[in-house]
DNA sequence: TGTACATCAGTGAACGCGCGTTCACTGATGTAC
DNA sequence: TGTACATCAGTGAACGCGCGTTCACTGATGTAC
């Protein structure tokens, strides 16, 4: 019997491809990923790689669910290891660790992040592991709330009735009990964080920061404040 | 004489060029984009095309220059036309008006700030028009702190020496009279719009809100008012 | 106003490339008895 | 333990496609005298 068992080196094939796949993500962007080059690669003929991978939108498919869970589980793990802090320290790391992901895939974190792949539509399969870095980034928010530490600033209510439905709604999504204001401060403080993030990316702050890491935690501490985390 | 002259000729085909460049954007997206297909488009044959546009990369340049115009533009306008509103309701004018620019023009939005094009780089003739969009918003916060009625929040301080040094520069270069604060909180409220742009556009926000226009007003005012405008 | 020449727009063929996907095949690895 | 058969991984050729770019060419539009 071989030490590699047929079962075994399907596995360690199907990881050299999505690891060349991960690679090729790197160097030439989602749009520009092929299946021939993958093969190429690892030393195999194009043809092989239908052996592990359906067509070119499954491989994308399980690159976008790896790259989820890769972002989520540094996200959660980050929450969890800053239990102990302030719920504001707790905020900052956790958001910190999501740019440290970016930056260190930025072609993964695009993908995730950035224009959708042409010619390609995600799967519902994606949704599940899509919102594991928003559930870890709420849950300080949610920590704190129930806590009784929420102190949320006191801003212009332009929340009509519908928006209003919403929030209570999400607020019951992700299980928090906090005021509409808090969830609004929530969306205000995601969508900055991303927003922040995909700028630094694509280079759009280029010559605003020395050291953007300073920027960034700075702009994390003056919304996570805002959203009533001390 | 023909009514069209050569010279009317010229623009009329570059504007056909152009017309179909910026229609095929919107149907397959910047990696997508073939000079070919623009070619057929118009009826012309591939190697015609190359009369009006240097090359591929050139078209890209100048649907890029193009796109930032057109948002620039249109935020100026905005701006202007709420010179007379409160500050708070200028910020969140122009704002909206940037993002109905986005709704309207999805693929163009996303050439200027979704993932970079697979082997293009953008020169620099793409900086300035680039700029134009940031400096209508800022010339928002000008006017408020030109005219004294600058209240922005007070936020703990995580700004370190490098980063006031930044937030000072860039306000020169932007020339507002505000204290590093409402710089950072500038840079907070950017972010967070083009974010929130961003994640309506690839449909990350999907099942959140009903009325994604009220979401964006509220949280636009949240952070205008955050920012120091009232 | 008419002629001679220069400029320019558009043609069609070609080069060389890479892509996703299918299919009949060989040979090795496993399984049942 | 040995043999017969089934399963599977990988091969190589092929299909049909679209791409960017170059080049020698024709015929029309302009310009100078």
């Amino acid at each position: 019997m071989a030490a590699t068992s047929r079962g075994q080196r399907r596995v360690d094939v199907t990881d050299q491809i999505m690891d060349a796949a991960r690679r090729q993500l790197g160097e030439v962007g989602a749009a520009g990923l092929s299946l021939r080059s993958v093969a190429r690669e690892i030393g195999m003929v194009s043809s092989a790689v239908y052996r592990y991978v359906a067509s070119r939108d499954d491989l994308l498919t399980r690159l976008i669910i790896e790259a989820y869970d890769s972002v989520g589980s540094a996200a959660e793990d980050a929450a969890r290891d800053h239990a102990d802090s302030t719920d504001l320290e707790r905020w900052v790391a956790t958001a910190s660790t999501v740019r440290s992901w970016a930056l260190e895939h930025p072609h993964q974190y695009l993908l995730l992040y950035g224009s959708p792949v042409p010619g390609y539509a995600a799967p519902d399969d994606t949704v599940g592991p899509g919102t594991r870095v928003t559930f870890a980034l709420v849950s300080v928010l949610r920590d704190a709330a129930d806590g009784g530490r929420l102190r949320p600033a006191s801003t212009p209510a332009v929340v009509d009735r519908v928006l209003a439905d919403d929030l209570r709604r999400l607020a019951g999504v992700v299980e928090i009990a906090a005021p509409d204001r808090a969830v609004l401060a929530f969306l205000v403080a995601w969508t900055q964080l991303f927003g922040l993030i995909s700028f630094e990316l694509t280079n759009q702050t280029r010559t605003m920061a020395t050291d953007p890491a300073a920027l960034f935690v700075a702009a994390t501490t003056a919304v996570g404040h805002h959203m009533g985390l001390r």
